[in-house]
DNA sequence: TTGTATGCGTTATCAC
DNA sequence: GTGATAACGCATACAA
């Protein structure tokens, strides 16, 4: 590879000069900054990024971490992240599949020294201890993880309300059966969601008289698997809350394979308005979440965040989310 | 943030001695080993990626370009590569959105000296300059580019095959009024996929017959739009081909919204098969592309590549894809 | 086994 | 305006 060196020793200057022309640095003549940036690219030099930012102390990256990268959530929560870093003049270091807090770690000490800043998705309730160890000394902006609001900086969904909502929409609609396919057990998001779920229940007073609840993973197949139980189930539900999309419509799946028909026989409800949603058949009723904004939010807050160390002051912002009524619920059949 | 040096001030040992007990150095006394970790853990040391990477010549990343974020198919080739990558011990330094050549050339410089090797997903026709301008002097491997076998290393979904499968598929079925939607003009996917219709319905004759084609943008917004235009068309189509399964979907939507059926009234397909279509309503018949196996296959030819430079003989390599019929193809209606 | 010294490629600080 | 040189944090060849 050619370096900055090489440069210099084909020009004629000294390496300072060439560093000088290629930064746009003023002290340099017309005459020089040309003659050097022709021999640049010439040679096709291109400055070493690790070596630059060894000495300039930043990177221009931020890294994410992130539990997982299937489906279109995770896929619209980085397009959001990738536009704001973008347009801050950000690269991206993405790292996933950090369930556990030993990974977490470990994904982070591989970016010491590779990002200015990170960006950290950890829905596992358990993972919360690996994030403290390195949060007070580095810029980190946790997205949708459980934490204190004042010791981090933290965008979270307002799962409770959300859930509240839609399952208030269901009980008004006429439903007194109805069940829930909850995410996994140590999800921050899923935990939150059903305890909306349940709260509401409880305050119609059908909680005694059904709450059916069975627990799947936030996949299309997960979600199928549960319908097709609850489809089994000795009192059949007359309406199916899915804490995500997508179970949702695996679920939607499932009981068309069933032979019921959403939403005469039964009514199906999401959680988040992927992109896809508004497309299934029946569409789908679920709670609206600017996903991609929620991804550019996070990025933003940690651009400005690392900009004003150390005097930035933590704090934790509640990204609401409203219900949006489609075609998949609609009032209990009789 | 604390560096080797305070740790060996710190552990009273020289940096060699920290460096060595941290690199799992054979050269170490198991008491100094253990002195020094100790020191190290409770300092939270961690070594800086970019000054270690300086001196080892390798950065434990690889660089991905692509053109955009959006949707199930960069989603799910985002997650083959990761996952191929985190086998191997590698971490993926993202960026996207870039189309032109410009983009494609200053996404590179910036990666510069902080990757060990390049995935260039460039669909677009035009960016092929840009490519060629680095890929001589670093490991690269093109993903669904157009591109010279022999120059390059690179992995292209069999398009045309695939395209011409599901062509055959219609005509079999009875149809004769063919439309398709494909995507950006300049779009490599899209001109193969397109190529294909064109072939089979000149082959079946009816190409002086009938030959509906409008361009959409891989969205389902568009191809929402598209069937919506189709509907108004003088003599409507009996089968739509989507040149991707996100714009089948839209038009699913939109055939819906006219209030025709599909299949009895009319037949649609797409090409992809990402997870969402087989959850469909009716299911979507597609061409099936093991997207992230593409991803991840292309990353392991990425990695060998990076270990045999610079004997490393470049060759291209075709992934086959296999029609998927599923309930939304039918007879043609009488 | 451990310490000293050098260099990776770049930018920043001085001189001139 | 330009050049020499130190420094960034680390790994390693060599010396001890």
């Amino acid at each position: 590879m050619v370096t900055i060196k090489d440069v210099a020793r084909e020009a004629g200057v000294s390496v300072a000069t060439v560093s000088r022309a290629c930064n746009g640095s003023a002290a340099v003549t017309d005459d020089t900054r040309r003659h050097v940036l022709d021999i640049a690219a010439r040679l096709g030099y291109t400055p070493h990024g690790a070596a630059r930012s060894l000495i300039t102390n930043r990177t221009s990256t931020i890294g994410v971490l992130l539990p997982d990268l299937y489906g279109e959530f995770f896929s619209e929560v980085i397009r959001g992240v990738d536009q704001a870093a973008q347009r801050g003049g950000y690269h991206l270091l993405v790292s996933s599949s950090h369930d556990e807090s030993r990974e977490i770690v470990a994904a982070f000490r591989a970016m010491r020294g590779r990002v200015d800043g990170l960006l950290v998705m950890s829905p596992d309730l358990d993972a919360r201890a690996a994030v403290h160890e390195f949060t007070d000394r580095f810029p980190v902006v946790l997205l949708n993880c459980p934490a204190e609001a004042d010791r981090y900086d933290s965008i979270v969904i307002n799962n409770l309300d959300g859930a509240r909502a839609i399952v208030q929409h269901l009980i008004e609609l006429g439903h007194r059966r109805i069940a829930m396919i909850s995410g996994r057990e140590r999800n921050y998001d899923s935990v939150e969601r059903r305890r909306g779920f349940r709260e509401v229940v409880c305050e119609a007073g059908i909680a005694g008289e059904y709450a059916l609840e069975i627990t799947g993973d936030f996949s299309e197949a997960s979600g199928f698997r549960a319908a097709a139980t609850l489809l089994e189930a000795p009192r059949r539900p007359t309406a199916i809350f899915a804490a995500n999309d997508s179970m949702a419509i695996g679920a939607l799946s499932a009981l068309r394979a069933g032979s019921l028909r959403v939403p005469e026989d039964i009514s199906v409800a999401g959680f988040d308005d992927i992109p896809m949603a508004q497309y299934m058949n029946p569409p789908l009723t679920t709670v609206h979440v600017d996903i991609s904004a929620l991804g550019a939010l996070a990025t933003e807050r940690l651009l400005s965040h690392m900009r004003e160390v150390p005097e930035h002051v933590h704090r934790q912002e509640v990204v609401s989310c409203t219900l949006v009524v489609r075609g998949s619920s609609a009032s209990a059949p009789a």
